[in-house]
DNA sequence: GCACATGTTCTCGG
DNA sequence: CCCGAGAACATGTG
């Protein structure tokens, strides 16, 4: 999402900013939002775990996280209700942000000011070190599932990708994370760098609800191995997928290969 | 009507 | 203090 909003947004001056009302959705709210981001120009674009942050002209810094159906776009889209927050940085140059369920979040961090929920991520997925997983493992007794969606732990895994990795890793989920063996924990590391940089290359993963910025669907939904392929066989092994509730999330794993 | 949903944060017990 | 369970946020699909 990142690599596809730079060309959009970097570089470029926001001219306007619609709001939909009020709701849990604006940190900040649509009000005082539009003030602070009214003629500013975005500098650069970061993501840390799953949070996307703009870094503003004056220093403050934009902070959008999709939660579970967001959609964040470079286009207009009809409004229908769910598209809470338009960007304008030109004609025709759009970004919208579509969220349904809006368990998302739009937040304005001001100047040299502190986000808590920056702040609390833990070492970014896309690059995890098996030491750094070691770490957080060691000193926590829960679930590794739970671990693994921890943003606390490590930032940037949710429910699909969890189960994927530890799939791939031939790891139990329930497997409570201070009994891993080092060799273990190496595997998770790998597995979960390697799953997130799949899923980027394919353009993400969309159950229902996800869209690129482009507007297109992601693909890597094709290429999932245990995640709502419950009662299905696996493909490393002769078993079959399983679903069981772990740390209060659906779980898809294979009770014959994943120990 | 029921189950379930890509996320996060809080409370309440044990 | 640690941890799990359950609930809350809001709205849709099958």
């Amino acid at each position: 999402m990142r690599r596809q909003l730079v060309p959009v947004l970097v570089g470029r001056s926001i001219n306007q900013v619609v709001c939909g009302p009020p709701s849990y959705f604006f940190v900040t709210p649509p009000g005082k939002l539009k003030r602070v981001l009214v003629g500013q120009s975005v500098r650069d674009l970061s993501r840390y775990g799953k949070a996307i942050v703009a870094s503003l002209s004056d220093g403050s810094q934009l902070l959008l996280h999709l939660g579970m159906t967001g959609q964040l776009v470079a286009r207009a889209l009809p409004q229908d209700g769910h598209v809470h927050l338009v960007l304008e940085l030109g004609k025709s140059r759009v970004v919208s942000f579509r969220d349904v369920r809006k368990f998302g979040k739009v937040e304005w961090i001001a100047p040299g000011k502190k986000c808590a929920r920056l702040d609390r991520l833990g070492p970014d997925a896309l690059n995890i070190e098996p030491e750094q997983l070691w770490t957080q493992f060691r000193r926590r007794r829960i679930a590794v599932k739970t671990a693994l969606l921890n943003q606390q732990v490590l930032a940037g895994v949710g429910n699909i990708y969890a189960d994927e990795a530890l799939h791939s890793a031939g790891i139990r989920p329930t497997r409570s994370t201070a009994r891993l063996t080092r060799k273990e924990v190496e595997s998770i590391a790998r597995e979960v760098r390697d799953v997130l940089r799949r899923a980027v290359a394919h353009g993400g993963s969309t159950i229902n609800d996800y869209l690129k910025p482009d507007g297109d669907l992601g693909g890597f939904q094709d290429w999932h191995q245990v995640y709502g392929k419950e009662g299905e066989a696996c493909t490393r092994c002769l078993g079959r997928i399983v679903r069981k509730v772990v740390g209060a999330r659906s779980t898809h794993f294979c009770p014959s290969c994943q120990r």
